[in-house]
DNA sequence: TCGAATACCGATTGCGCGTCGGTCTTTAGT
DNA sequence: ACTAAAGACCGACGCGCAATCGGTATTCGA
């Protein structure tokens, strides 16, 4: 399966709360396979690991995830880095919320984001701006 | 009912593609009834009057539209203007894909996407920048 | 008052996620 | 080589939500 650039809807993007904490999983503890996730994160939950197998195996075939078969067991990798999959998903809000009327209100709310999450993102991202305000843009297909 | 910002759950906010499509005309074509919603985006979908109606009503039940009865009839209109929705879902996705670690890539993807979105909007969003960072910051719970 | 325009009330269908149980397959140890 | 445990795979169920209607109850307006 080619990766989630390659898919069509925004709608299979958003993740569910068990697919959400298997991504979170696999983005801090690295590359691991079922039963590893299962102990981390189905322990408190009180779910099987066939819940946690099945989760992966849909997030692998979204393409959300990677597997690699070591001896008879997969082992599990993200696919995207946790910042790439909030880009998709930033592309995919943004499209939807700027519809064709002027953005300015939702760089705002961004701009406003960031600066809750921390005061010198909003300098990192002021250097991030100028220096794109020089460089040609590439646009991967 | 209160304000949307009130409600607990982010993915109360992904909306359908009916939805979606009430929304926005209701953003771009203001206040206005069923009749006229549906005249406007029912009939090339082929639906009926009522399934209007009915998503309508979520709409409403959710906090994303206000009504006001006109003679027997009701007027619908947004509740949070297109650019106050994107802020709302940009704070999910933001919420939820920083997760723990360093929003710098975020914050590139970002900025990538703007660029793309028009080039002036790289300087309006430097301004921005520029006037957070002297203004101290309110941050309403 | 009567009729048309609307609102309101279910009911149905389809879909995605969480959750398993059961079975088939593969690997590893003796 | 044989067998038992580990794990993958298959199919099913319940739930919640969006889309879609048909039918019925209201309520203005002529």
């Amino acid at each position: 399966m080619l990766s989630v650039l390659a898919m069509p809807p925004p709608r299979s993007l958003l993740l569910g709360d068990l697919e959400q904490a298997v991504m979170d999983r696999l983005w801090t503890g690295g590359p691991q396979d079922v039963k590893a996730c299962h102990l981390a994160i189905g322990r408190r939950r009180k779910i099987t690991l066939n819940t946690v197998q099945s989760t992966m195996e849909r997030l692998y075939r979204k393409g959300l995830l990677r597997r690699d078969k070591v001896s008879h067991a997969y082992v599990y990798e993200a696919a995207l880095s946790r910042e790439g999959y909030g880009a998709l998903l930033a592309r995919e809000v943004v499209a939807a919320a700027v519809g064709s009327a002027a953005p300015a209100s939702l760089l705002a709310a961004f701009v406003d984001l960031t600066e809750r999450a921390g005061e010198d993102s909003l300098a990192r991202m002021e250097q991030l701006i100028a220096s794109r305000r020089g460089a040609p843009g590439e646009s991967p297909p």
